[in-house]
DNA sequence: TGATAATTGTTATGGACTATATCAAATATC
DNA sequence: GATATTTGATATAGTCCATAACAATTATCA
């Protein structure tokens, strides 16, 4: 992927391509499937986690981590089921999860006084902490880089027409 | 999530709403989430993949399946390396996937005579014919549902955007 | 009240997708 | 002609995602 590729072998630059025999070569075309919108929403969605995990990368936290965070530090009180099922996150799937931000000290389970099966969840202080920090590394470099490459408004039409999708599809 | 719920039991329709102590309730806050791009951005994709199966339901067709159909088509005498790289599928995880369209008779691959290790990739007339079928199904079904939901040209917007990030993130 | 049903967190498990190392056959390089 | 590279393939491990089942607790209701 280095650019330096191209100037390895500066004396044989321009000999004939390899030795294709007659056919076309090089670069695929990718006809319908640059239209097709499923496909360029699954590669811009890979490429914008992939952003996020290197911007997170101080933190160790992942885009669904910090959306539980987010969500446990807006609702506190509420149970795992609760947080767990609006984040699209299947109960059992979530156990180990919270094992992870638990270990770490970012969150906690609270054992609920009113119905002792349900689990409280909130941040602790190193939770609200790693937060603020996650927030603004977010905004700076990876929201921002957003910007600067749509524009803001642009950026903020992408967003509604995403919700739009994701809410009324 | 059914509306009827809500007059399940009309009579006890304004208690107090289970035994909650004095908490709020019920609907959980977004909050910041919905303001993250990569959030609403995945929510969308899973969307739009959810609907393009149920569309492509009698086909039998996932939208990675789908995409190689598309890319060989476009680009008949190429091999494996070629066609899985384009798509970002690593090519040991390409080999099942070719395995299950050439089962299906829907793709066969052919020992190239230029290059003996590799193989060329061509679409049977099965393949063309399936192919065909799921073009039109996609569409009538998928994408002029998008279409109906954003309008032709936020839908044009949306995919320039998304090819912006897709290419130059 | 007491029997039954439902809910919560959890474990176990399997499937799908992804990523790396490695291999034999074939080809390229020098 | 010796060495390195490429191609398709296998094995394998990790991460998500989905379902069934279970104990503890709570809700339902006859």
């Amino acid at each position: 992927m280095t650019v330096s590729k191209t100037f390895e072998k500066p004396a044989e630059a321009i000999k004939v391509r390899k030795d294709a025999p007659e056919g076309t070569s090089e670069a695929l075309q990718l006809g319908e499937l640059s239209e097709q919108l499923g496909y360029v929403l699954k590669r811009a969605q890979l490429k914008v986690f992939e952003n996020f995990l290197r911007c997170m990368a101080s933190l160790q936290l992942t885009p669904a981590q910090f959306s539980v965070l987010l969500l446990v530090e807006k609702n506190p009180g509420r149970n795992q089921t609760e947080i767990a099922s609006t984040l699209g996150i299947l109960r059992p799937n979530f156990v180990a999860m919270l094992d992870n931000l638990e270990s770490r000290d970012l969150c906690a389970r609270i054992r609920s006084t009113n119905d002792r099966r349900s689990h409280i969840l909130v941040l602790t202080d190193k939770g609200k902490a790693v937060l603020t920090r996650a927030k603004k590394l977010v905004a700076t470099k990876h929201e921002a880089r957003l910007n600067e490459l749509l524009g803001p408004a642009n950026r903020a039409a992408l967003l509604a027409m995403l919700s739009k999708i994701a809410n009324e599809f």
